[in-house]
DNA sequence: ATAACTGCAAAACGTTTGCGTGTAT
DNA sequence: ATACACGCAAACGTTTTGCAGTTAT
């Protein structure tokens, strides 16, 4: 959070502001890309990358380098905790009873001078669920390939 | 986590298996590739690669990717909690008392079929933090540019 | 004989950057 | 006039993959 330093409000910045906040889930870069060029075709996907940093850096979106491959974007600000579908990789907001006790519960942390936390879950989203209810039902199906613990984190 | 499918515990595994187990923080990809060619100097890092994921499947490490940039890996298989350094992008574990109700305190998961949690927090590791310490002492340096909330999660 | 494993080099992926031009102040 | 912003394309760092040769079973 870069607190002096001026920057304009651009159409592209709007647009990409706007695409966050009314995003279903918190999308990619390029999902980004896909709903800003709907307002302004020419944009180019270096420009979404150059703003959703300056946006970040000036406290007005948040990053989520949560999962693997893509990071996600996320304009709600105040601290919250996140799930993370393992089968299609979308990022969902959670809600959890006293999130902002999470940092006294710290025991030992090695000698951090500890600044926040960040609380994610992975499970499966309602449309993964579903899907892999039809494919499977009940589990009856050839053995093996089940990977529900995740082991990547 | 795939159980039936059988593999070799070849030098290169067990290699990286040890290079992980021994390391003192949670090594990157190409930390581990330099610990193991100290034993097996013709390792490629496509190998450690592939063998990093094949051991991830298998259960005997686990994939954090937990911030931006490289994934680290660690042979902790307990469910447990990380701190990664803001500065130098270091992981290590922290303790923290009860994390096993994590999950039991989601309160609404918005369809999600949640199967587990992972909860990092962000800080200094002591050497950055003493690093800053001996560059802006107190914080009496030229204004601004602070970050330490960090942004990008 | 077969399946698993490897080194090597090329490709893929998501992201960043340099440059020349355009635009707001 | 100046600083900021952009499109474009090239470069980057990390990870994955195809292929041809090697090794264990």
């Amino acid at each position: 959070m870069i607190p002096h330093e001026q920057f304009r409000m651009t159409p592209s910045r709007r647009a990409i502001l706007d695409g966050i906040s009314g995003a279903a889930c918190h999308p990619t870069a390029d999902e980004v890309y896909e709903m800003v060029r709907r307002a302004l075709p020419r944009v180019s996907l270096g420009t979404v990358y150059r703003n959703l940093e300056l946006l970040t850096r000036h406290g007005l979106i948040r990053t989520l380098a949560d999962g693997r491959g893509q990071r996600h974007y996320d304009a709600v600000l105040e601290d919250h905790c996140h799930v993370r579908c393992e089968a299609c990789g979308r990022v969902d907001d959670v809600r959890v009873t006293s999130p902002g006790q999470l940092v006294d519960a710290v025991e030992d942390g090695g000698g951090y001078d500890i600044h926040g936390y960040r609380l994610s879950f992975t499970g499966l989203c309602p449309d993964c669920a579903s899907e892999r209810e039809r494919s499977a039902p009940g589990r009856q199906l050839e053995g093996g390939d089940d990977e529900s613990q995740g082991n990547e984190d």
